[in-house]
DNA sequence: CTGCGATAAGAGACCGGTCTCTTTACTAAA
DNA sequence: TTTAGTAAAGAGACCGGTCTCTTATCGCAG
């Protein structure tokens, strides 16, 4: 004798209208809250809505007025803690402001992240948070911003594209830790990051098309120099894109005669693998090798020694960018802002002397 | 005399039909890519639709269609590694069957999660993936059932809800783990769950409603009961709910007298808490103290020691769930499936001989 | 040469809201 | 008593697609 599961049509307005012996146009204004209704009406309105359990339906709703409430974020890699935490801090500050929130991941691919953008701008999204994985091919975001659709760019600036813009001191950064190597008398130091390019091997920084690596590189080389460092352009390891490809590309940096004495990590998940394969090695840090790495995931202060990072304020970064498009959205109008937000260097165990 | 970055409304298909001098039901067909149009008519549509760079309206076809080809994920939290995995898992499923996907996240609250799961419906997803964070109050996801939407269970299953449900073998799993520490000769063992409860002390089962969390709490206790140790529910610590709660919980449990001389942790998140309080309290795993956890987070395998985990096939667990989902979605009527995945304990150097 | 079926294109309703414009009813000022 | 003014409710267009139903055209068999 159960009731049929399902089949039963979602109610509409015109039903309540209908229950409630008032006009559809009536039944609307009570339930979208606009207009004016009288209190009498009001409430049979209510009363119906809520016997036929009435639910709006979000997509008629925005298709009328234009608007979704709906933020679209497109990030390299959800799996990434980095991701994760700048994910949570966008969402807190929509759900601030009365927005959602719809992710997608580009797995740092420029043809994943095409298509996910003429996704959510199919969706109409109101406004999109994108960290684009490359420079050289940005016209699907020259699209957003053309379609007037509010475009915010997390964690990797664009030269060429003038939106809100929220990043850190990549350069700086990369300079302070390079020195705190440098300092400790490293001089054959390597630099390990995700980005892909053919051949895997590091020639010129025009090379580079993600802006936040880009610097980082930049900035590394610029220490190694003022150092007296030859060619360190030598120790940039590009493609460490997944943990098989890091841990190849660790064995075999590592396993060579001239293998450096210290690496800098471009992130925590680089790092946690270089370090899995120091382990396996059967060396020890810092006494055969030191690290450094970008981001102060939370596994890098309970290691066996304690890992040196480069601390970003991560949560912020997703936070603030968040609030930059929604102050868009919410129709200010106001000159595209970047906003450079510092870091800091955490130093625990990880660095030490160079033991040849 | 750069364009007007904006303003120009988005194209329509009746401005594309206008455009190649053909019916709006014509250009429809073309653009929409159903019915039956001759070849020459399909290119001078399709050459318009480029010229005038024609987008669909997603919303709007959403509209008419019903189909939304979103799926609606109502996670805990998504910066928990464990979330992350999952969704990646119900991501990768998603895609590859043409679906996207919206996420929200709970934190764990009922009143969130309603509002999350009120919002995915009014959003008219296609179907929703939920990990209920509570068995007492389940109108909500009656309601999505009940309103022909399919639903399906992530990591927790309710057995008021015949849906489909993915689930791990918690109660077995925690049984095995507290075996490995009884076969250590432990007697004095902890259990920590984010879980809230009025009070913190544990008291029943019957007061844990994340089933989950009670299965575990079940098989810890029954292992322990087994092995003769009276009154194991004293050993039973609630609320794990933030990192302070984490912090001061262990603290205070590590300080006591008759602390225990090991620990079983609910998540990867709890677990790196206690063994930053372990640490700081210049306590040694697994000299004064063992420590288990559910979830094989990637830093479990690089601390000194390393941590043996019972390892979730989480990927799994999302990837699984979302084609169960999808299954439904295309059609396939099928009762309700309550899969149950197996998990497996990755032994490490955490476990050693009590040490009073 | 007529008629039938198949194919291609057009006309217009429809989805479920919003919103403008119009109508109605009632109050208050002239 | 007439009229202006205002508040409240109704009628119906509209958003941008889909989809059914109708119409026009063509080939080919009888």
């Amino acid at each position: 004798m159960t009731k049929v599961p399902s089949s039963a049509r979602p109610k509409t307005v015109a039903d309540v209208a209908r229950a409630a012996n008032v006009s559809k146009a009536t039944a609307a204004r009570v339930l979208g809250g606009y207009g004016v209704v009288s209190d009498a009406i009001r409430a049979s309105v209510t009363a119906a809505a809520k016997a036929l359990d009435y639910r709006p339906n979000e997509l008629a709703r925005s298709m009328t007025t234009g608007r979704s409430g709906i933020i679209g974020v497109v990030v390299g890699d959800i799996e990434n803690p980095f991701f994760s935490l700048a994910v949570r801090g966008i969402s807190d500050a929509a759900k601030a402001s009365g927005f959602n929130v719809i992710l997608a991941n580009s797995g740092e691919k420029i043809e994943a992240e095409k298509a996910a953008v003429r996704l959510l701008i199919g969706k109409r999204v109101d406004g999109l948070i994108v960290t684009p994985s490359e420079s050289r091919d940005i016209t699907h975001l020259r699209d957003i911003h053309r379609s007037g659709r509010p475009l915010a760019l997390l964690d990797r600036a664009l030269p060429d594209l003038d939106v809100d813009t929220v990043t850190v001191d990549d350069r700086e950064a990369a300079i302070r830790a390079t020195q705190v190597l440098i300092g400790a008398g490293h001089r054959n130091i390597a630099y390990v990051t995700a980005v892909e390019a053919n051949g895997h091997e590091y020639v010129d920084l025009r090379q580079i098309y993600t802006s936040s690596v880009r610097e980082r590189i930049d900035g590394f080389l610029s220490a190694c120099r003022d150092a007296g460092v030859d060619r360190p352009e030598r120790h940039v390891r590009l493609g460490a894109t997944s943990s098989e490809a890091t841990r190849r590309l660790a064995d075999e940096m590592l396993s060579h005669p001239g293998r450096p004495t210290a690496i800098l990590a471009s992130d925590s998940v680089i790092a946690l693998e270089i370090l899995r394969t120091i382990r396996q090695r059967g060396m020890r840090i810092p006494d055969d090798v030191s690290l450094i790495t970008f981001h102060d995931a939370d596994w890098t202060g309970v290691t066996t020694p304690p890992i040196t990072v480069i601390d970003q304020p991560v949560y912020a970064l997703g936070h603030s960018v968040a609030e930059l498009l929604i102050r868009r959205l919410k129709g200010q109008i106001q000159p595209p802002e970047r906003l450079v937000l510092p870091t800091a260097i955490i130093t625990r165990g990880s660095v030490g002397p160079p033991h040849p």
